[in-house]
DNA sequence: GTTCCTGCATAGATCGATCTACGACACCCG
DNA sequence: CGGGTGTCGTAGATCGATCTATGCAGGAAC
């Protein structure tokens, strides 16, 4: 007999030789043990309604001496697998392991569990980050903002819901959770034309990330970078220059930039890369009095005496709540959507300084 | 009739109207599309034996017609989930995530995705993160040295392949990952009572997490701490404070470590912890040249100009690459127990300066 | 012509939960 | 006593894959 239905012993046959393993209890050998159906434990365990007190007594005794734990995968195939889904595009990033941290906390207390798909690179993993957590059947996802045309968003949220982090378009099939990206941007660089700064540089992602439209954080940091060195008639000033998502190429393409140039001052796209051009500003020798740098989203290394770092401050721990808390209302069964929008703050630190006089030639 | 089989559209009932929308295509959909069985479309999925070129070409034109995707929990039910689950006791330490990176690397273009549960509370939190792990019934779950008794680990290995980073007991049930934390802490000790340090304070995580033979490399480190101190004759000079698992606990406890008293030097339990401390001296006023600081991991930021923290390199990538490659060979089927040890480096940088000269009374 | 392969395809059991539909029983009421 | 109402519990279908056992051709060997 290959598998013995009334113990718990499983036999394995593995290269000739016979293991015997115990197998973890179903909910079939805890019905056993304590009398019942299976249905009844089903329902003590999920708190459903018609058990008595005796028989919950019962099976719960039962379940605690099998050491009993529902399997997932089981549950899945009926309904929910509780688990919430979290696509991130970076995890060296600081920034999304606050929002990490977030999600965590809001869901401490329920049923549900949070697992991370890390995506790191750029491009096309995101999309197969988020469709491993879909096939893994969670009950809801929480994306950055990744690189996917909103119509696959679209067709996604209709089988589970959706928050999206990051982006700025206006789905009803999904809900956003966003920093005003346009607010944080006017506040960087109101504080760098007020302290005289012209030849301002913007460095930010590649053109993919930022392609006009794609409501990326990104996209409208740079757009707005345009318009306010537009409005301010700085367009001969305008300089954008692309780097990858980490730290060190931003490093290496922040060096490039300085052996051909030295502005006074460089916007960028967020504090990780931000970190890079810090140290690319370092190894020029050159310190925050001849080159400013703000930076982008503001962890907590940016507060760190040594470094300084002028940014924008978005909450992200706030950001993961929000959006663990709206995906748990679609759970409940929430249908209209929501946009949530999250208030930028100016971080002034040492890392930007008054334009410096401009050396005689 | 509630459900209409024939047709792939779902009827779902909420709230009194009748909400239909397109359901996912089952390999059911894509057998009828393609006229075969499910088992011949099953076949062609999993790339098994005894499927005509004919038929293969047929069933994946049905698949790419519906957007057919496998549904784990399915698959799972018999069998492998294709999913490594990594427990992360907290995601906000860089050095986890070197680890990440490095696991995540060695698995593309495997057919397995990661997922990281993230526990981010001291205690028993890890335990809850990796039980939902074993609950999802990941083919392999990566583990960061979590406080729980090896019996407890041996019942779960016996179900599902694990293999522990940094914790050093040798188990025929798991494999492990470690880093050789004596060897690390004796470059440190060394290189500290070289530049002369006698008051070499170790700040390190709780009692609880560091209690002896329970193999954490905190366990580890402190005990080695004591025993170069020892040796060295300084029996009165040790010292050790406790702190918490982040950055402003290290901070706080270091502060009020400098309100008592002002050693030369302070060896700390990881880098994280290494830069609240730095953060503290900065508070109090304190330079490298007062007070040494030696920190473990070697994050990124540790090599940052302005911080320059002397440490104990070992690199994470690699023990995140090498313990997913244990997982896998688990996974096909080896039964002998591997443990893997990473050689770790003194990082000299500019933390630590040879010992002041003790100012007259 | 029978037997025996070998290659290709299918039927149907199976994994472990959930959930609907229904049955058994007790109680109360007119 | 028939009939409603409520409580507690069970049988059995169901979710969507995998996998074993089996069947059916068609060709080779004898």
């Amino acid at each position: 007999m290959y598998r013995d239905t009334e113990s718990r012993f499983r036999h394995r046959r593995r290269e000739g030789e016979i293991v015997t393993a115990l197998r973890a209890a179903t909910i079939e050998d805890v019905a056993r043990r304590a009398g019942v159906s299976r249905a009844a434990v089903s329902k003590v365990i999920r708190n459903a309604y018609g058990v008595s007190p005796a028989m919950r007594e019962r099976v719960n005794a039962a379940i605690e001496a099998l050491d009993y734990r529902p399997r997932v995968a089981a549950r899945a195939m009926r309904g929910s697998s509780f688990t919430i889904g979290i696509e991130l595009p970076h995890i060296g990033n600081p920034f999304f392991t606050k929002i990490v941290a977030g999600a965590t906390a809001a869901l401490t207390g329920t049923e549900y569990q949070l697992i991370i798909a890390p995506a790191d690179v750029d491009g096309e993993e995101g999309v197969r980050a988020i469709g491993a957590l879909a096939d893994r059947q969670v009950d809801g996802i929480i994306a950055i903002s990744p690189l996917v045309a909103p119509e696959w968003l679209e067709r996604l949220a209709a089988r589970v819901p959706v928050v999206m982090l990051g982006r700025h378009d206006r789905s009803v099939a999904y809900d956003t959770v966003t920093g005003d990206d346009a607010e944080g941007t006017r506040l960087v660089m109101e504080h760098l034309l007020g302290l005289g700064h012209r030849r301002i540089v913007h460095l930010t992602r590649s053109e993919e990330v930022t392609r006009p439209g794609s409501g990326n954080p990104h996209a409208i940091r740079l757009e707005r970078y345009l318009a306010h060195m537009h409005d301010a008639g700085l367009d001969d000033c305008i300089r954008v220059v692309r780097t990858g998502l980490d730290e060190e190429s931003a490093r290496l393409d922040t060096r490039a930039l300085l052996d051909a140039e030295t502005p006074t001052a460089i916007f960028v796209g967020n504090d990780e890369l931000a970190l890079g051009t810090l140290r690319a500003l370092n190894d020029h020798g050159l310190s925050p009095a001849e080159v400013s740098v703000v930076g982008y989203d503001d962890v907590d290394i940016a507060s760190y005496p040594a470094i300084s770092l002028t940014t924008v401050n978005q909450s992200g721990e706030a950001m993961g709540e929000r959006a663990v808390r709206l995906l748990l209302e679609r759970i409940q069964g929430r249908t209209e959507p929501t946009h949530f929008s999250v208030e930028p703050t100016l971080k002034v630190r040492g890392s930007t300084q008054p334009v410096p006089p401009e050396p005689a030639p």
